[in-house]
Parts: C-alpha cells; sequence; structure tokens
DNA sequence: CCCCAGGCGTCCA
DNA sequence: TGGACGCATGGG
C-alpha cells in the first residue's frame, strides 16, 4: 500500500471503508440544522438510547422553552427530568444537563466562550463534568463546534474489528487514534463516517448478526480490506 | 418473553 | 485496567 507523501497516511482501509458506505447510503446528514445547545442536549440525551426517544424529549424542551443553558441551570431537577422522560435514564441526564449548563454559566459564561477554546482544552473541560464520558465528549467537538475529533462507538469497534482493521479488544483511544493517523482530519469527513458506521450498525452489523449479506462491506465491492 | 438503543459512573477484583 | 451492574423508556 502507498505512503501519502503529503499527509503520511499510511493504512487507506479506513477511507476505503467510508467511500464505499458514502456510496452505498449517502450523507446521512446528522445534527444538520439544528442550535449549538439543542446539539449539546440531544448529544447527551442519546446515550445508550435510540434517537427517536430522544426526538421526543427534544420537543417537549423546545414547547417548554427550555432549550437554553440559563433556564435548563435553574429549573427544578425532578422537572426536568419529567420533561426527558422518553428518553430514558431520566433522573440521571437530567442531573447531567444541569452539571454541563451550571458549569459553562460559572466558568466560561456562555457557548460563543466555550467556543474559543483550543479542541484539547474543550475536550479537558468536557470529560471533567460528571456525565460527559468520551463519546459524548467527542460528540459535541464534532457535532456542535465542528473539530475534526472522530467519535468512536460500539459500532465502530465492532465493524472495524469484524473487517480486522482494528484488534477486537482495541479500546475508545486506541481507535480513535486510528482513525485520525489514517483518514483525513476533516470535521466534515468525520461526521459523514461516523453517522454512516452507525446506520451500518444498524441495519447490518448488529451483535446478533455475525454477518449480513446485504452490508456494503460485504462482497466483491468492498476494496477496504483488501491489500492494496 | 426476549434483545436492543448514537454511555456513564461506580464498585470490585 | 477491566468486567459487572444500575440506570429506564420505547421499539421490534
Amino acid at each position: 500500500m502507498g505512503i501519502s507523501q503529503s499527509t503520511g497516511i499510511v493504512d487507506q482501509r479506513p477511507d476505503r471503508m467510508f467511500q464505499t458506505l458514502l456510496a452505498a447510503y449517502g450523507p446521512q446528514s446528522w445534527w444538520p440544522a439544528e442550535s449549538v445547545e439543542e446539539t449539546i442536549i440531544g448529544a447527551i440525551l442519546t446515550q445508550n438510547t435510540s434517537w427517536k426517544n430522544v426526538e421526543r424529549a427534544l420537543e417537549v424542551l423546545r414547547r417548554e422553552e427550555m432549550m437554553d443553558v440559563g433556564r435548563l441551570s435553574r429549573i427544578e431537577t425532578e422537572q426536568l427530568a419529567t420533561f426527558i422522560r422518553s428518553s430514558g435514564y431520566y433522573n440521571q441526564k437530567a442531573k447531567r444537563l444541569q452539571n454541563f449548563c451550571r458549569r459553562l454559566k460559572d466558568e466560561h459564561g456562555n457557548l460563543s466562550q466555550l467556543a474559543t477554546l483550543s479542541t484539547q482544552d474543550l475536550r479537558d473541560w468536557l470529560l471533567d463534568i460528571h456525565g460527559i464520558g468520551k463519546e459524548t465528549a467527542d460528540s459535541i467537538l464534532l457535532y456542535a463546534f465542528s473539530r475534526p475529533v472522530f467519535v468512536v462507538d460500539a459500532y465502530t469497534i465492532r465493524i472495524f474489528s469484524r473487517h480486522h482493521l482494528i484488534k477486537e479488544t482495541s479500546g475508545y483511544d486506541q481507535v480513535q487514534t486510528y482513525i485520525h493517523e489514517n483518514l483525513k482530519p476533516e470535521a466534515q469527513t468525520y461526521n459523514e463516517f461516523h453517522a454512516l458506521l452507525v446506520r451500518t450498525g444498524k441495519e447490518c452489523c448488529r451483535r446478533k448478526h455475525p454477518r449480513c449479506e446485504n452490508c456494503p462491506l460485504t462482497g466483491d465491492k468492498a476494496r477496504y480490506n483488501v491489500q492494496g
């Protein structure tokens, strides 16, 4: 396999996989037209939860005029929990939303100020918030702040390991570093690739399904796993 | 009845 | 450091 002089990328399989999925499914358009605060709220609410259930909660928050960091900071936690009931884990998530909102107000004032932080500083700050782990932090970095940070999830690890791009025992940081080093570091690319991997995982790479006959990554057209 | 979803913190070895 | 567990609704 060739080594790109300009980028230093050695392993082109992630890009091939990305191109294969993009050709098969087209752009997924995740979080395209929502506000920054709505994207962040959604990132927290969707922890281990289907997006459909999250959307219902977001509609309630919109109706209650609660898509606002200041209002979320001041509302009673129990009442906030009732608003986001459909997203599951509502007691935990009500606290987590308020943890974020209150620390934002106290330490940075508003989202515009938060956005002036470097990607590394912003990530460190997010990870220090109780209830925000790596995946949620990186989702916020990528989808709310358009930073070139790849979001690793269970689908990513499952698909990559099944196609032998990584070891089965690889952890979050290992997988993220691998992708960062072998795929053009653009927010738009990472945004689309992550969304495509989630779709692929849902449709044909479930835990029970060892293999899917309709998966774009399976069969003659898949070139990402061929030594080129 | 079962399993699953765009995780995280805690506890325990 | 790594695995088990609680958290909870809604869909298939």
